[in-house]
DNA sequence: ATGAAAAGCTTGAACGATTAAGTGCAGAGA
DNA sequence: TCTCTGCACTTAATCGTTCAAGCTTTTCAT
C-alpha cells in the first residue's frame, strides 16, 4: 500500500551519497565505518522504509541464509498431528530462534521431487527418521557441503542421535514382568519391511531389516521376557502401521475383542499412541485397567501424563533430542552420535 | 564426499557447449528448446550430480521462492505443542506440499526482530493469531506486496479466516443449560488484557479490548445464559493466560478444591485443553462427570474425542481454516474473509 | 523461387546484495 | 619535514540464475 515496491540498498546508498558497501556495512559491520555515518545510514534507513539487506540476495552471495530444514520422514500434514515428532520440532525451534536462525519444513515422503530443489537454500538439515528413503540422502549429501544431522536412524556417517530403545525397552518390560502375567501381549509400530496392521508371526519379526528403533525396542522387550523365562512363542504380536487413533483403533479393537480366556493381561505398546488408544479402548468395553488388562508406552508424551489413569511409559525426551540436533547443525556443539538416556514413568497403567 | 563444489549451471553450459539460457530453459521453459538438446542436458547434468537452479539464485532473480512463510503468535516452541495450532499447521502444510511449496514458521514473538530479516523471502504470509503486535504487521505489509492471510484474528484490510465463534458457544451454552446447574463457571482463556491467571470478575471481562476471539466467545455464553434468564453476576469467571496443562492446572484445581457448595456443577471452557485439564483434576479427586460436574470445551481437538469421557465440545475445523490459508496465499482461491462453520459435539462430559 | 513466420539457440543485462582490495587522508613518530 | 600507520570509505568483481531481445536457420504457404 505504502510504497510501490521495496527499495534496495543500492537506491539507499545513491540517496545518501555514499557507497553500497557502507551502507551495507552499517548493517553488517558497524566496526567497518564512523558511528556517525551508519547514524545517517540507518536512520535514512527508516525514513524511506528500508527494512535491511534483502534475505533473498544476501543469501545467494553469502552462501548463508540462517535457514535450517528439517527433513520430516512422513508428511507434514501427518507429523505436524504427532505428539513425538511435534516436541522435537519445538526443540529444534527452541534452539534455532536463540539464534536467530528460522526453521523450514520438508517432507522427504510426498514430494520427493520437492527436497532438492528446495533445499538448497537450507544452511543444514535434521532428517527425522527417514527409514529407506536413502535417495533423498543422497540428494541433501550432494547439496554441497551442509552439515547434517539424523534423528532416530543412522545416516551414513553422519551424526545420529538416538534414546536408548533396548534398555529403556528392557526395563519397562522388567517392571511390567515383575507382576506376573498370563498371556502377553507386544503392538509394534511399523515393526514389519511391508505394511501390515494386524497380527503378526515373529517369524516376520526377526527379519533383521526395516526400521531399526522399533527392532531395537522389540529386541529390549524380547531380552526382559527372556530373562523371564517366557517363551517368545507364547507371546502375541501385532503390528501397527501408522501412530495415530485411527489406524491403531480397529487392531486394538480385535485384540480387546478376543474372548476372555485369550485377550492378553499385559499390553506391551511401542509408543503412547497405542497405549493410549488401548486405554480409552479399554474403558469403552469395561475392560479394567489395570486389573484386567495393564498397558505400557513408550515415548512419554503429554497426553499420557496428564490423564487418569496415567501411562505407564518410558519418557524419552524429544525435545531435547531436537535441542541438541539444533545445537549441532548451528555448531554451537561437536556433532557427534548420541544416545540419550530414558525414564521410566510409573504411571498407573502398569504399576 | 563426492565433488568438492556443487557445479553450477554455467558450467553445466560450458561443459555442453550451450548457453545457460538453453541450460536454465532445459529445466524451467521445455517448449523453448529442442527435445533432443534438452534430454542432452539432463543427461549431463545427471551425469555431473547437477541437481537443478539453485534455490537462492533462482528467487533473487525471480522474486518468488516457493516458500510461504508462517507468522505465529506464540514462541515457535509453544505453538508446536498445541494441538490446535499443530493442526491449522498441518493443514496448511498439506496445501503446500501438495503445490510444490515449503513451509517456514517464523515465531511473532521470541524473536521480532528476526521475521523482518527472513521474512523478504517467502511468497506469502500467513500470521496466525497475532494479537497486539501490529508493529511485526507492518513490517509484513512494507516488505514487498506479498499476500497476507490472517488466522483467528483481524488484520487491516487482509483477508482473514475465523470460526464463528460466538454462534458456536451460544449453541453449546445452549446445550449445557439444558440441564438444570445450579453454579455455573466460565474459564476463559486469555481473555484480559494484562496477563492474569486466576479468578476475574467480570467487570475485566466486558472491556471490549484484547483478544477478540475469545471476547466472541464469551459474548455468546453470555447470550445463551440471558436468554435463560441467568444473573451474569452470578456466573463465576477465571481466566487462563496459556493454554497447557501446567498453566490450566493450578486455577483449575483452585475452582475444584472450592467448598462442596460453593464449587461450580457446570464450567464453560474456552478450549478443550482447559477442559480436558478440568477431567482429568475432578477424576483425580473423585468428582463425578458429568453427575457432580459437567464440562464443555472449545476447538475439538482429537485427545477430547478420543478418550473416555468423551468431551462436550464445538468442534473448529483447525485443518480446513489451515487448508483455506494456504489456498488462498497461493492464490487457488480468491483472498477474502471467511468465517467457517462450528459443529457442536455431545460428549460425555455434558450429556 | 520467395518472403514471412516459426523454431532453436545465444547474448547480455539484470536480480540485490557482500567483500577483498584499493584509495586518500589525518595524525604519530622519527 | 617525511614516512608510516590506521581509519574511513570506495571500487569493482562476484554469487547463480532468468529472461527479453536478437540472431540464424529452417519451414511453409504462395
Amino acid at each position: 500500500m505504502s510504497s510501490p515496491r521495496r527499495i534496495t540498498l543500492k537506491e539507499l546508498a545513491a540517496q545518501l551519497g555514499v557507497s553500497t558497501a557502507s551502507v551495507s556495512n552499517a548493517f553488517n559491520r558497524p566496526d567497518q565505518l564512523s558511528p556517525a555515518l551508519r547514524e545517517r545510514v540507518l536512520e535514512e534507513a527508516r525514513r524511506l522504509g528500508y527494512r535491511g539487506p534483502d534475505a533473498k540476495a544476501r543469501s545467494l552471495r553469502t552462501g548463508r541464509s540462517r535457514i535450517i530444514a528439517v527433513v520430516l520422514a512422513e508428511t507434514l500434514t501427518y507429523s505436524l498431528k504427532d505428539a513425538v515428532a511435534s516436541e522435537l520440532l519445538s526443540g529444534i525451534a527452541e534452539v534455532l530462534d536463540a539464534h536467530g536462525h528460522t526453521l523450514l519444513l520438508l517432507s522427504g515422503r510426498q514430494n520427493a521431487s520437492q527436497v532438492p530443489g528446495s533445499s538448497s537454500i537450507a544452511d543444514g538439515f535434521i532428517v527425522y527418521g527417514l527409514m529407506a528413503s536413502m535417495a533423498l540422502v543422497e540428494e541433501l549429501q550432494s547439496a554441497g557441503h551442509k552439515p547434517i544431522v539424523a534423528v532416530d536412524f543412522d545416516l551414513g556417517d553422519h551424526p545420529a542421535i538416538h534414546v536408548d530403545d533396548e534398555p529403556a525397552c528392557y526395563a519397562i518390560a522388567q517392571h511390567a514382568l515383575q507382576t506376573p502375567a498370563s498371556r502377553i501381549g507386544i503392538v509394534n509400530l511399523r515393526l514389519t519391511d511391508t505394511p501390515c496392521n494386524g497380527p503378526i508371526t515373529d517369524a516376520h519379526a526377526l527379519i533383521p531389516t526395516g526400521q531399526t528403533i522399533t527392532r531395537s525396542r522389540l529386541a529390549g522387550f524380547h531380552r526382559a521376557l527372556t530373562e523371564r523365562e517366557v517363551a517368545l512363542e507364547d507371546v502375541a504380536m501385532w503390528n501397527i502401521e501408522e501412530n495415530t487413533y485411527e489406524v491403531c483403533a480397529p487392531v486394538l479393537a480385535e485384540i480387546l475383542d478376543l474372548p476372555a480366556g485369550e485377550r492378553p493381561d499385559l499390553l506391551l505398546c511401542m509408543s503412547d499412541r497405542i497405549a493410549l488408544t488401548a486405554v480409552t479402548l479399554a474403558e469403552q468395553r469395561g475392560i479394567r485397567i489395570p486389573e484386567d488388562l495393564r498397558i505400557t508406552g513408550f515415548d512419554g508424551i503429554e497426553e499420557g501424563q496428564y490423564r487418569s489413569p496415567r501411562l505407564t511409559t518410558v519418557h524419552q525426551d524429544s525435545t531435547e533430542k531436537g535441542r541438541l540436533a539444533a545445537r549441532m547443525i548451528l555448531g554451537l556443539e561437536p556433532a557427534s552420535s548420541h544416545r540419550l538416556s530414558t525414564q521410566l514413568i510409573q504411571g498407573e497403567t502398569c504399576p
